[in-house]
DNA sequence: GTGTCGGCCGTCTGCCGACAA
DNA sequence: TTGTCGGCAGACGGCCGACAC
């Protein structure tokens, strides 16, 4: 059985298979899961080279067991803090009972061989996945979900992605069609009344609420695509995790088949498969190689430096917060020492920055005081030591970066 | 968040705590755990010994995540197919979401020493977990779970479990307060009625189903225990697994995971901790030392052999089925030689056999031809070769055999 | 501009015995 | 003995504008 609706990221397909084929996987419309997922969420090219760290997936898998770790869980001295590796494939996904968005991987450890030889290609820093131009999202009322009535949609989102309405017409209305992640299509009457007059989804939309069991607090995003297309993604609030699979394996052993895993495909540079979660994880830790080079090799920072740091808005926008470096230090110097990942104390200027994190990774924030961007003889002087079992950096050629 | 219920069976708590502390876990019904889990579902005692077959443990995930293993699992070369281990605690759990049944083990691989010091007791056999008597098991039909109407109680069921009915009453009728595995209350209306009379429960039964997603196929389960409390499970039937994590770890991952934490417990002598999932797992793979050890050394079976074993019935009994054995190897002589995981080829005399797994391990099935349950020193010759990491045998008391 | 409510109508839930398997 | 159905009454779903923030 298929457990979820899947799309490989390398295909060019915009749209959804009209037939998909049996046994093959539905197509996953790239757009919306990238809506669904937010506007700081990339994913690495395919094909490109990236940065893999075992300390991230593992945030990860505590965010979504809920449980912390105890302190069993065995050391892999062959496996660093981050591994160098070939992106082979990448497939979006969404969960069929809940929607959630998370992507699958299948990422091989570059050989020894291959480390030398590494040079950096301007498209490896990582495109902005495109996001729409033409969605809202909306956090439902109580209204909104009530049995009661139906949707009330904001004026400006209305007339910015549904198409117009006759407004010849007494009361002005028409039907809309919309697909969400997995291709099901729903329908929605769309009409504008009321005194004052205002948008709402009528007939139609508690269907969709109760089978996708949204509650107030929850968001949807409709999405109007160039090929006049309606998409529909849902974003849960962040209730409790429901999803976990605690009858299965153990916490523990979730953590240390990932790090068997990734150190197995380490030492024999084969292939492994990860799940990235963009939502429940609390930070990417798959990053593409030059970024990842680019802020740990051609960046200096030292503790007082101010910078900034993007972060989602609840409308499913972008702001900044401005901080301040309060240290730099590993995040756990016994079990991954000269580890990158989050290495970066940090303090916020808002007060209501309780919920922000005190330390983040040098790839994740844009230090104010900016440096020359192609790497001199100087900036290659590294503070920390190029983590054990790594290569030197010898084949950063200049010509290559081309990072602006 | 607190995703489960769940109760130690090493209490004696026989009922639900009145008021659970907070923090604390609440208090799960073991009757009620057992008689969802089925018939012949034991929970080996705590503080006992046990065997535990990562093979078997592979298998439950395997049919978990509904996926194949690659051949990309790497051997433990210190992981043996069988570990003795000392049983630390065994909790049983229902899924919050399901009420799917599970049993959450730590277990402690012995030392060398321990090994060596091997004496069984006679209560280590296991003894079979007490089924309720007093309860009935049925499957839902179509009209059972349809808005339209209410439940069909058999007659038999209603009158062995249900308080009895005042038949004075016109028509008779009473209210039931049933308490689910996670201690929720659900209230019912009991009432004789129709031509012909029969009992039927009305409302509050359609507010169960549906908090539950109960379709026809699925079974509820009665109890009236000897405290005059009614208990209430489910058992869905075996629509394909919904409850997989997919999104959280590849199922390569958690089979590297699931060895690798034994095999770090094997090396330290450490603890680690599994979930036992009775009705998503195909055949138990943490057994009480003494049963195995006694299927394994003092029981000779051999091709041609007539045997019979133990399965469950749709109405949650028991009956046996008959068989031949055809053959005795290695399940996987690659990955886990000598290994008595499924070790027999069996053949089953009925022709709807179709579903019955083609190999057993010894300890399942129960030969026909019987031998003395006392060890002479012609039994303890064994066919096959202690598993190598095993110390041989010495410590087996004749005295502490007490198996009939 | 939009969240919530009272009002009102229609559909569907849910209880009943009939009937047949 | 019990699964399904037609009939029926009442509850709730769901569409409307009023109104207030």
């Amino acid at each position: 059985m298929r457990l979820s609706s899947s799309s490989s990221s390398s295909t060019t397909n915009n749209g959804f298979d009209a037939q998909p084929e049996e046994g093959e996987k539905k197509c996953l419309n790239s757009e919306l899961w990238h809506a669904c997922a937010g506007p700081l969420v990339w994913l690495p090219q395919l094909g490109s080279r990236v940065v893999y760290f075992p300390q991230g997936h593992s945030e990860q898998v505590v965010a979504s067991t809920n449980k912390e770790v105890d302190g069993a869980i065995p050391n892999y001295p062959g496996l660093p803090a981050q591994l160098i590796c070939q992106l082979h494939n990448v497939t979006m996904h969404a969960d069929v009972e809940t929607d959630e968005v998370y992507a699958q991987m299948t990422l091989q450890p570059l050989s020894p061989q291959e480390q030398k030889d590494i040079c950096l290609l301007p498209s490896e820093l990582g495109t902005p996945s495109k996001q729409p131009t033409n969605y809202f999202c909306k956090t439902l009322t109580a209204s909104d979900t009530s049995t009661h009535g139906g949707f009330s949609v904001p004026r400006r989102a209305a007339e910015k992605v549904f198409p117009p309405l006759d407004y010849s017409l007494t009361p002005p209305c028409q039907e809309l069609m919309a697909k969400d992640l997995h291709g099901n299509e729903w329908k929605f009457r769309h009409i504008f009344r009321g005194q004052p007059k205002r948008h709402l989804l009528t007939t139609g939309w508690s269907v969709f609420v109760s089978a996708k069991r949204l509650v107030a607090g929850d968001s949807v995003i409709f999405i109007w695509n160039e090929n006049n297309q309606l998409l529909l993604g849902i974003r849960r609030a962040n209730r409790p995790q429901t999803f976990m699979p605690s009858s299965v394996l153990s916490s523990d052993s979730m953590h240390i088949g990932l790090l068997a895993a990734a150190a197995h495909a380490a030492a024999t540079n084969s292939r492994f498969t990860i799940f990235y979660n963009p939502r429940a994880s609390p930070s990417e830790f798959v990053i593409p190689l030059a970024k990842y080079a680019k802020a740990v090799y051609h960046t200096r920072v030292s503790v007082g430096m101010r910078f900034r740091m993007l972060f989602e808005t609840e409308e499913s926008s972008v702001r900044r917060y401005m901080g301040t470096i309060t240290g730099i230090s590993d995040l756990d110097p016994v079990r991954w020492p000269n580890s990158h990942w989050r290495s970066v104390k940090v303090g916020w200027d808002e007060s209501t920055a309780g919920e922000r994190q005190p330390r983040v990774s040098l790839w994740e924030i844009e230090p104010l005081t900016t440096f020359p961007m192609y790497p001199s003889p100087f900036s290659l002087r590294l503070k920390r030591p190029w983590p054990s079992g790594l290569p030197s950096y010898p084949g950063f050629k200049d010509g290559d970066m081309n990072m602006n």
